[in-house]
DNA sequence: GAAACTAGTCACGATGCTTGACTATCAAGG
DNA sequence: CCTTGATAGTCAAGCATCGTGACTAGTTTC
């Protein structure tokens, strides 16, 4: 990502951004009881609820390629954080269930998250954050679309 | 990043913005004849100028190890976009110096960005993008800044 | 001039994503 | 039924990126 000095671009103040709050999160969950997941973890993780959710679900919602979620769930089933149930619809899918472990990964993880929102909501103001947060949510949206309208052209 | 489905969370979201302002720089760049520049070059064409940058102060303003600063290089100037020339204040240095080519995806790269920063701020109007920007600037700094005081403790 | 430091490189390993192919199962039409 | 095509999940190999430790050559400090 491209900038000049004077004022950083937009690429690179997001890329940042993310590199401080995944180290942050993953760190605090280290102190936590969880030192073993890791960032790629989150994509599945993030989604799971009770009733299990099947791999091809995670895929699309994450964007990333049923391999990709393949390999993840294995590292997770092994450290104990979900495990892999029939699909009683549809006897090719699993569902991806959490374990105790997992639900406790999950709550964890959303209160750090959320912590440092708070931390973040002081010092901008809470005015500024909601502001900042709602336009972060229209800009991402907008740069997406952006971007698939342009596939088609291809 | 963990999150729930409700409201995506803030990594979640930077990372998304960010993939998707990465995707368009590089599809751009390569539509304009530059189709071999990756992300990563851009820690390093990103900080050049005509004089020349040493290695290490493009490792410190990228945050990035001197040795991955080391192999972008060797990339770019087997792509032809960067030079290595002496340092004559210092033998043991060497000038990371962009070629013409290497002058051009830097203009073209700039160009683009602000080509993209321009349609966000028609969307979001002119206000909102400016207290948007500054309030990303912010919180990147902040969120770094916390990180590093951490450091310290451990 | 000797000791401590700095610039850059080499080598290795960990992590993460992409791609193609394959088996088992489901779904739709004849 | 039963054939055809799509879908769920897995196996495997390869590429890209980043992290860490050690090393050489040159510089700075005392």
């Amino acid at each position: 990502m491209d900038t000049a000095q004077h004022h950083p671009d937009l690429g690179m103040l997001t890329g940042q951004l993310m590199r401080a709050l995944q180290n942050e999160l993953f760190e605090t969950l280290a102190e936590q009881g969880h030192p073993d997941v890791r960032p790629r973890h989150g994509s599945v993780l993030a989604f799971l609820d009770a009733e299990g959710v099947r791999a091809t679900d995670l895929a699309a919602r994450t964007g990333q390629h049923k391999q990709i979620i393949g390999t993840i769930v294995d590292e997770l089933v092994s450290l104990g954080y979900v495990r892999r149930e029939p699909d009683p619809a549809d006897r090719r899918a699993k569902r991806i269930v959490p374990t105790e472990h997992g639900l406790d990964e999950i709550a964890k993880a959303r209160a750090i998250l959320a912590t440092i929102e708070q931390r973040l909501e002081r010092t901008l103001g809470e005015q500024r954050f909601a502001a900042f947060r709602e336009a972060l949510q229209e800009v991402t949206g907008h740069q997406q679309a952006w971007r698939e309208s342009r596939q088609v052209v291809d």
